[in-house]
DNA sequence: GCCAACGTTGGC
DNA sequence: GCCAACGTTGGC
């Protein structure tokens, strides 16, 4: 059991948005980084826990809690030539980016960035470093048992 | 294999 | 809109 943190726009895909959606999964589809691609392709198993973040938004920060919902499959988008996330050397016999799907579970009182940076105990957390642009970030179970437990009290 | 240019992310 | 950080591309 791993846990992981997952930045979504809100404007494309907000907590709510995926808890209406049918089953409140939704294909993590547009991820176009290497490192993030090989976690969900290599490193995540069925529910493995996931927190959801809002990113590129007012107010950034975890907005809920997810799981992920299946094994890795092709992103379905790189082969779409009306997709913002087409890619041209991506073909089927070799597809080159892998998502997970992802089943919202609840949303949450959003848990800001400030808020986050003043936990002695998050210091290390990769999603605050400096620099840090990853969209898909490993969470440790100490992170998620704080951020579960102390500052969401569930 | 180096590295400059360029594009993107994402907080502020 | 700005800008820091960083990944990718492509010429050499």
């Amino acid at each position: 059991m791993k846990y992981w943190l997952m930045k979504s726009e809100p404007a494309d895909a907000s907590i709510d948005d995926v808890l209406a959606l049918p089953g409140q999964t939704i294909a993590w589809y547009g991820v176009r980084n290497y490192q993030a691609r090989n976690f969900m392709r290599d490193a995540m198993h069925v529910g493995d826990g996931v927190l959801f973040y809002h990113s590129g938004c007012a107010e950034p920060g975890i907005a809920g809690l997810a799981e992920v919902a299946s094994t890795s499959y092709p992103d379905e988008t790189q082969f779409d030539a009306g997709s913002k996330y087409f890619d041209p050397k991506a073909d089927r016999e070799n597809p080159r980016w892998m998502l997970v799907d992802v089943r919202a579970l609840k949303k949450t009182r959003l848990i800001g960035l400030p808020e986050l940076r003043q936990q002695p105990l998050l210091e290390d957390m990769q999603v605050l470093r400096r620099g840090n642009r990853l969209s898909i970030t490993p969470v440790t179970p100490a992170e998620w048992q704080y951020i579960t437990h102390q500052l969401l009290g569930t």
